[in-house]
DNA sequence: GAGGTTCATAGCCCCAGGCTATCGACTCCA
DNA sequence: TGGAGTCGATAGCCTGGGGCTATGAACCTC
């Protein structure tokens, strides 16, 4: 790209095509709203710069040379192109219109877009939202880089400095096979039960098997050696016998349509995760972002 | 056409490319070879006047918003168009390269074209002739519309303010069939041999046969009823025994290969018309025009 | 030849856009 | 922890480009 200045300017170029439409300075001026020496002034710099006479002129008549013929052409075009770039830029401008780039990690994305996705369109209906699924810190990273301009997380999660607004609180259960021993039991369940329990968790990366293993390692718990690489394959492996779990309440609903097994809340305070939409500080989206951040509240799915 | 005055400058837009391919104000206003804070205000102002924000940016990093990777990418390609239309007007500013216009009369066309397009070639490579045949009315009228740059014509014919340059003198000649009684005579031949005789000329309009008519009529010659449309039917007529004729010499050297046909000079001073390339007074091409009457002189077929 | 066109020229004025200097925030490193 | 270095933003000044009015020169019309 060259970086050398322009030698004309875009006003130039207007003077130019209005003069070709009317074959007159002087109307041409007028059309322009400018006097008319300042449109002759520019017509003749525009030449000047250019090296080329674009109008034979004298006292009582304007005609378009050839070459001014063929530069009145792509001038034409060009300025319909500026027009169009101002008017996209503009249109742009309405943050609640447009392209919002949005993250969401794994083990919250199958149980909220569904409900989300639909609230957003209804109340944003010029706003177009790409979503990108991926864990944490990728999302972070991506948020970072500017290849996002937001995304949905876990606050427990190390998200580096960002401005974020709470979506939900999403309490974390216990989950058993029915004839498990755990299962067995009434009411409330203990973070201490876990003790000695083999517990099956998430691969490396997500930040929900971060939380869950926090608890377990705390609790004494187990982790077996073979880790699930999403919540239906954990719940699967759960039901088939593999150990006990956690899942979020979230993913409970979804996840625990069968009647083996056994989901058991936490005795207060139960362990939860925060979810929110974070953003960079600074960001242009601030102010639709919260926008956005509200909706997704009323919206989020109640158990 | 929207008339209203561009809300930015190409500058900005500049600006704008050099910012987002460095991600950094400095090392971009170093790139367009201004000062750090005159490129911060042109953008600032370029993103007021839009009231969309093109960059986020705090004191270590600049980052593109989706509208402005949208806006950076329409501006490359309209700066590129603008350095298009740049060098295509400068290219077409050399006068001697690209189109030029001209008319030229059907009486000269089919002869002067064969040798002089191939010279006009050879002198002006960069140079493109596009020529339109018709008769002189139409010829001056295009040449004031500005429909043509030029036009090969003969100056004995009502040309307007014109400015001009000589190409050939184009004596006329005595055609008749061999046989007939003028065809016979010796030497010269002399206007009054005309006087009663029949005599073919060229349809209305051609400027030709304006002259010849004013010979012919001053001699008391009889023009026949029919007339050609174009000297080629002229002298297959003559061959065929209609009358005798004026051809001019440019014609003759093509025209006349049968025997059937006498040619004979007119004594001094011979009728004539002189051709000449004109064009408006003022055109832009005058120095270019001057150059090519030269070379079409030289290149003039001699007889 | 007077009056009304047209575009060009002259001369003035003002602000857009340039500059330098500096601020304020942040990073990096000793 | 403090000092040096980097970044973009801000402040304040200066200049020239592009605006204006008034006028000139050439041409048309009546």
């Amino acid at each position: 790209m060259n970086l050398a200045p322009h030698p004309f300017t875009l006003r130039q170029l207007q003077y130019v095509v209005a003069v070709a439409d009317s074959l007159s300075f002087r109307k041409a001026a007028e059309r322009c709203h400018v006097s008319q020496p300042s449109l002759s002034a520019q017509i003749a710099q525009l030449e000047g710069v250019l090296e080329v006479q674009l109008f034979e002129r004298d006292q009582r008549r304007v005609l378009l040379t050839a070459v001014g013929a063929q530069l009145v052409e792509r001038a034409r075009r060009l300025l319909v192109d500026v027009e169009a770039l101002t008017e996209a830029a503009r249109r742009a401008g309405d943050p609640l219109s447009g392209t919002l780039r949005l993250g969401v990690i794994p083990t919250v994305s199958p149980y909220l877009l569904p409900a989300v996705t639909p609230a957003l369109r209804r109340h944003f209906p010029r706003l177009t939202v790409r979503w990108l699924e991926d864990k944490t810190e990728v999302l972070t990273r991506e948020l970072e880089r500017g290849g996002l301009d937001a995304a949905l997380v876990a606050l427990e999660a190390d998200l580096g400095d960002v401005e974020s607004a709470v979506l939900a609180e999403d309490p974390f259960f216990l989950v058993t096979p029915k004839d498990h021993p755990l299962g067995q039991k009434k009411g409330a369940a203990s973070p201490s039960e876990l003790r000695g329990q083999d517990v099956l968790l998430l691969d490396e990366g997500h930040c929900f098997r971060e939380q869950a293993l926090a608890l377990c390692s705390k609790a004494r718990a187990h982790e077996l050696e073979f880790r699930a690489t999403s919540l239906p394959t954990l719940t699967q492996m759960i039901a088939s016998g593999a150990g006990v779990t956690l899942l979020p309440a979230l993913a409970v609903a979804t996840e625990v349509k069968r009647s083996e097994l056994r989901v058991r809340p936490f005795a207060d305070p139960a362990p939860k995760r925060t979810l929110a939409l974070i953003w960079r500080k600074r960001s242009p989206f601030t102010g639709a972002l919260r926008e956005v951040a509200g909706a997704m509240k009323d919206a989020w799915p109640r158990k």
